[in-house]
DNA sequence: TGTACATCAGTGAACGCGCGTTCACTGATGTAC
DNA sequence: TGTACATCAGTGAACGCGCGTTCACTGATGTAC
């Protein structure tokens, strides 16, 4: 049986995968259960399969798609010194690359505002953020007050740069908030 | 003829009014054209009287919405003196109140990242912004640059307040970015 | 080694529902004479 | 002043469509003997 259940594994992995970068790139609500398991190489009635409600897909893809940010940060903020940590992590969230391309970037930029509605995912992404503070904190020792700052102000210049259709004054929010995180 | 046209700019702006509360609570997506018009007190049917189509609604609502926070920055900016305003637009922004209530509170934190997938709407909010900006900045002479990292800062704070599940942890995010704000 | 059976991920048709939009109609208001 | 007509915001039934979800079924894989 276990031939099975391993196939079943790789299929809801790369459903979570799948949902979570059609989530960020187009929202939560604006992506059906359809979408999803096409994505996913699946046909969507199996997808019940693999999670009670569409809700439950929402809140493991959430969690699964920030934790990667927060893994990533954290790795970051162990393996290089302080400064060079906390200049990377900041040059590569206000790359322009990353406000283009919302569909592998960070969740809080692509869905902030739309978590806080759906409750079932708010635990999963609570966690990881505060995974990534604890990430920028260490960049920034004794001043985690900094952190928790910054991380708004990374959060905010990309979904303001995101929201301009100005590319001149998306470009002066980034600059902006560069200078702003680093300074603090 | 008059009197017609003057129920209908009424009823208009009714729609409008309602569909920027309905938008910031639930998310443009999540709120049909039948809500908006009972919230309005009229039938749906009449919706296309004024407005060709749902996204031309996102687009106004939004616009609208987001034109009176940015009226009420400028406001402070100019009545008050700079450091006082300051204080005025941070502490309010920042208000516990504020998270509790996104129906009446700021679009770009209720809806920042859902402006971004909605092209009709982004004209209107990137104008909006500039005021908001602008307001800032006058409060602030001399230092755009902080302006605008400031309301980088007070967005995100928002949109993690709200994110997050954790009463203690949404208080943190608040309290470190007024700090991060009037220290800058 | 070969055959019969059990398991279970995945299929695809079908469901009820609410969406955005259309349209023939109503009824209150203003105009013409 | 009174009556017939024109205007147009608003009504409510209807449309096609895509959604989330269900379900009887398939077919590949692993187990029992």
């Amino acid at each position: 049986m276990r031939g099975a259940s391993e196939r079943g594994a790789a299929s809801r992995a790369r459903i979570v995968e799948a949902a979570g970068r059609l989530f960020r790139e187009r929202g939560f609500d604006a992506v059906g259960v359809d979408a999803v398991m096409h994505e996913a190489g699946l046909t969507h009635g199996g997808f019940y399969t693999h999670f009670p409600s569409k809700e439950a897909l929402v809140a493991e893809a959430a969690s699964v798609a920030l934790s990667r940010s927060a893994s990533r940060w954290e790795a970051l903020s162990r393996d290089e010194p302080r400064e060079a940590a906390l200049a990377r992590i900041v040059a590569s969230y206000l790359d322009p690359a990353h406000v283009a391309e919302p569909a592998r970037g960070c969740l809080l930029a692509a869905l902030g505002s739309e978590v806080a509605r759906h409750p079932a995912a708010r635990p999963g992404v609570t966690a990881a953020l505060r995974v990534m503070l604890g990430a920028l904190a260490r960049c920034l020792p004794g001043r985690r007050e900094r952190a928790v700052a910054g991380l708004c102000t990374l959060v905010g210049a990309v979904v303001l740069a995101r929201a301009s259709d100005d590319p001149a004054l998306s470009a002066e929010i980034l600059e902006a908030a560069r200078v702003g995180v680093e300074a603090g």
